[in-house]
DNA sequence: CATAAACGGAGCACTCTGCTCCACTTCGAG
DNA sequence: CTCGAAGTGGAGCAGAGTGCTCCGTTTATG
């Protein structure tokens, strides 16, 4: 937690530094990590220079939250390589990634970006990638996923359903799960059935998905 | 062509024009619907005024662009509509629209965006709908495809692999069809074996996927 | 109290939009 | 060839949004 300060802060700045994290991690997970340092101290209840006086710069307040919450994903990887099935890993796995992601736009775009900055972040994003791959390589020495399929085309899902998540958020929040099931059962080897479908279709009636005007915004754009 | 002009325009203007269009037309494919007019109009060698004179903003610029557009997707899923296995129609559309999407950027955007303007660009969506409707439908009643699957389902689909081409053009520009294929493989009632995959694994070793500074741009922000 | 620490937010410098305006150039009918 | 209407170009405007600084004021605490 506190970082090697020289001196302890003033109480009120302490409360404050504590109130700015929270709103950044609110506003991250709501809005990705687009949203201004003004924006968290708005939401905050503090000055713009309260923020800037504790975090340098925008960066080093993202470090500061999303470290661990990496550390979170990479432990879900190393929890589902654990269990004893090798495909119930795989599953475990995906499904938790993406349902942290789906949570927090803000992690899912530090997950996947290619963007070099953030160290301590790319340091993270690399320790999770080996754990995968163990997955990956167990499920396909069971026989129960395809042999063709690469660490990058898990990477690749991730990002698809990712977006497909953040685009539908608004309408449907649970309709990604859909999506991750269609890819699942894309890559076993072999199937009788599908697997049955975990949430319910698309709300709307015949035209393409409508959305709450959030959704478009994020989507349509960018 | 033509629109119902009161009279033509003189030669030198009718010319900028067309070179209006066509470098609206290559950008907007490159880049997106994110280009500013002042961009096209520095690529197509005319000033800004000019642009402006020609199409009053930039929502008539794509309109006047991509109606046909839209329609070439209609013709590719009716088409697709026509074959006789109702499993490589569903297989032809979706791989075709794909194509269409990764080689033009604006074309995907609009095809999937959820913003209400561009009026005659709704219509175009519209009319591909009950056609994709029907593809799947036939597909379903065939049993080739799962009967859990909705339309929406589709849509949100080519949403993902969109995305997964936009992140990886750059470095593997075909890595998308291997998604694709896994999707396709994920929307079968039963397979024994998976189908062969289309494309090589992407590229780099180790690490996630590296890239050239374009894709990464698209890719973190926005 | 006294004083160093912390605060807030107006405001700076910057970029990037879409779009306008008008002095100048060019076409082409007579 | 002439000359006016049609067309041109691009500097520049207004506006929105960014990251960040500066300094007069407030506040915790020895």
């Amino acid at each position: 937690m506190a970082t090697t300060s020289e001196r302890p802060l003033r109480r009120d700045a302490e409360r404050n530094r504590q109130r700015i994290l929270v709103s950044a991690r609110v506003l991250f997970a709501e809005r990705g990590l687009g949203v201004s340092l003004d924006e968290i101290a708005r939401h905050a209840g503090v000055g713009v220079g309260t923020v800037y006086r504790r975090f340098p710069d925008k960066e080093q307040l993202i470090d500061a939250l999303f470290e661990d919450r990496l550390a979170e994903i990479l432990a879900a990887a190393t929890a589902s390589l654990e269990m004893s099935d090798p495909w119930d890993a795989l599953v475990h796995f995906l499904e938790r990634s993406m349902e942290m992601q789906v949570e927090d736009r803000a992690l899912k775009q530090l997950l996947l970006s290619t963007t070099a900055a953030h160290a301590r972040i790319e340091h993270g994003r690399r320790q999770i990638q080996p754990v995968v791959a163990a997955i990956l390589r167990r499920a396909q020495e069971a026989g129960v996923v395809r042999e063709d399929l690469a660490v990058s085309d898990m990477m690749l899902l991730q990002h698809g359903i990712g977006e497909v998540a953040d685009y539908t958020r608004e309408v449907a929040p649970e309709v990604w799960r859909r999506i991750v099931l269609i890819a699942l059962d894309g890559l076993r080897p072999d199937r009788r059935r599908p697997s049955p479908m975990p949430a319910p279709r698309s709300t709307t009636s015949s035209s393409s998905a409508r959305c709450a005007t959030g959704a478009c915004a994020a989507a349509a754009d960018r």
